[in-house]
DNA sequence: TGTTACCCATAGACATGGTCTATATCTCCT
DNA sequence: AGGAGATATAGACCATGTCTATGGGTAACA
């Protein structure tokens, strides 16, 4: 059964030993000598052996101190790395950030903050996990990420959103139907060119699927993609008309290689939104993170 | 500043962690659930950071714990270990003990008493060093043994002496000196015989040197010798009469192959003791040995 | 949808025991 | 002989670790 000692006299023990002297030991420790001297006292009476010779200069190692000490100066050192590990983690000098999400986000939205957090803090290792929403909030679930980052709306109990930027989808072509550069299309007008979506599972897709059947519509894509790029590069060319983030393509909308085509309904606006677990405690990490993108 | 921590709260953190519930982990150190609620949290508030995700089904560690708890599992297994073996030290399931002595006192005098020493704690490690009572002290003064077994006086203030048994020195002759079997013989009388002694610097010589001078005669040896062996064997032979330690040559006394040359004065018998170092600890080994031999 | 039975968190009271000051004792050194 | 510096001891105090009592949350089950 326990031998039951207070380990802080380990500490005071250690550094007795460490500096030869149970004076040096109690300043080192910002304790008085008596204190210090009452400690080892402690410490011999529970092991019933002598762990210190005395004598004018200071204290020396008995055999049996000597045992002690070669265990409990290991167990000691752990613990200051331990602590000094800890205060390293605190500090973001070390640790690490998870994210889950899709690739265009990341690469649209998140990477200026990651590249801003990662000049701040360059100790923390940085992990992208992409996957679909839901995939993102299995990960989230598991504890395999520490946030994630996903289009709204996300409707669960156990999450919390932090929503923090609105996007706007929009549709857009190029050269190929320059004729629309400053046209007003309705609905109707749209479906008569070819639509270039993103694949079915996507939010995106979803909600301008929603929009047109609200208007007495439904719209059915000539081409489905399965990212970002294909449906930038796929509008570039000539295929059709893609629905795609504006954010997203504000680089081709600035060249001109391809242009927005306005319509005389509004389009809803989409917004991403950081996801935690609800009543879980954010890592050091996230938590700055989270900071740095509001 | 200081991050100071209680090293008693790692203790609650440990177990804590190994248990993943706060209520197995008090019951293991004999607290309350609270308790070691308190002792978590202090150490999460000291850190910044949180340890554990708290689920109705007890605590999980976080990224951040599984890091201390990667530096502490050690840390606190070391300290068990400790613990063990200070108790096996002072059990005498192992540990050593040093004596110091003449190799002629560590095989007629010790050898018993160790033997029965090893056999009730055969975990503990015996070391002899021989050597004069001279060396034996200076090893006593350095450390390097736990105890001394030589021949009394010795008068040093550093020293601790345990007087522990009376040897009796005598004269012996083997069968070429048997007309002096039933003889009492003056020391005048004795010196018509060539004598055995041991060396000059051994406490013997110097004690049967002292009582011939007393007497008015010097003794003068025809052979001098460096082991009790030696003295025994050659006064078998015949090379003369041996001083010795009667309990040295009992076996020959009884078997008849030496015997006793008896005087017309008493020899004053010689003592042997146990050396400490006065004012420091005694090893719980050494300490069980000098109980066996009192 | 109560009910039960686990978890952990919090609040507040209490007493243990760690720490302090003051002093004694010892040894070494001058 | 005296001073400097080490550890040991005694006794007082109060910080803090521990307890009891209680609250809130979740999962399992009827």
């Amino acid at each position: 059964m326990s031998m039951g000692n207070n380990y802080e006299l380990y500490k005071v023990f250690y550094w007795a030993a460490k500096t030869g002297s149970l004076t040096q030991a109690a300043k080192a420790l910002y304790l008085t000598q008596p204190s210090v001297s009452h400690a080892i006292k402690q410490l011999e009476e529970s092991f019933g052996v002598s762990l210190f010779y005395r004598n004018s200069k200071g204290v020396e190692l008995t055999q049996e101190g000597m045992v002690l000490y070669s265990y409990i100066e290991q167990s000691q050192i752990l613990i200051t790395l331990a602590e000094e590990k800890m205060a390293a983690l605190k500090n973001l000098d070390s640790g690490e950030l998870r994210i889950g999400g899709s690739d265009s986000l990341f690469k649209h939205y998140v990477l200026p903050y990651l590249e801003q957090f990662h000049e701040r803090h360059p100790g923390v290792k940085l992990h992208l996990n992409h996957g679909t929403t839901p995939e993102v909030i299995t990960f989230l679930k598991e504890g395999r990420i520490d946030l994630g980052v996903v289009r709204m709306p996300i409707v669960d109990p156990q999450l919390q959103v932090t929503e923090s930027f609105q996007l706007q989808d929009c549709f857009v072509a190029g050269s190929r139907y320059a004729e629309l550069k400053n046209e007003v299309l309705t609905l109707d007008a749209l479906l008569q060119y070819p639509i270039i979506l993103f694949s079915r599972n996507s939010r995106a897709r979803m909600t301008i699927t929603e929009v047109f059947h609200n208007y007495g519509y439904s719209i059915k894509p000539e081409i489905e993609v399965g990212s970002v790029d294909l449906l930038i590069e796929f509008a570039r060319r000539g295929l059709g008309i893609s629905y795609v983030t504006r954010e997203f393509v504000s680089k081709e909308l600035e060249e001109g290689s391809l242009f927005e085509v306005s319509l005389d309904i509004p389009l809803p606006p989409s917004h991403v939104g950081l996801l935690t677990m609800r009543n879980m405690p954010l890592s050091s990490a996230a938590h700055a993170f989270i900071g740095l993108v509001k």
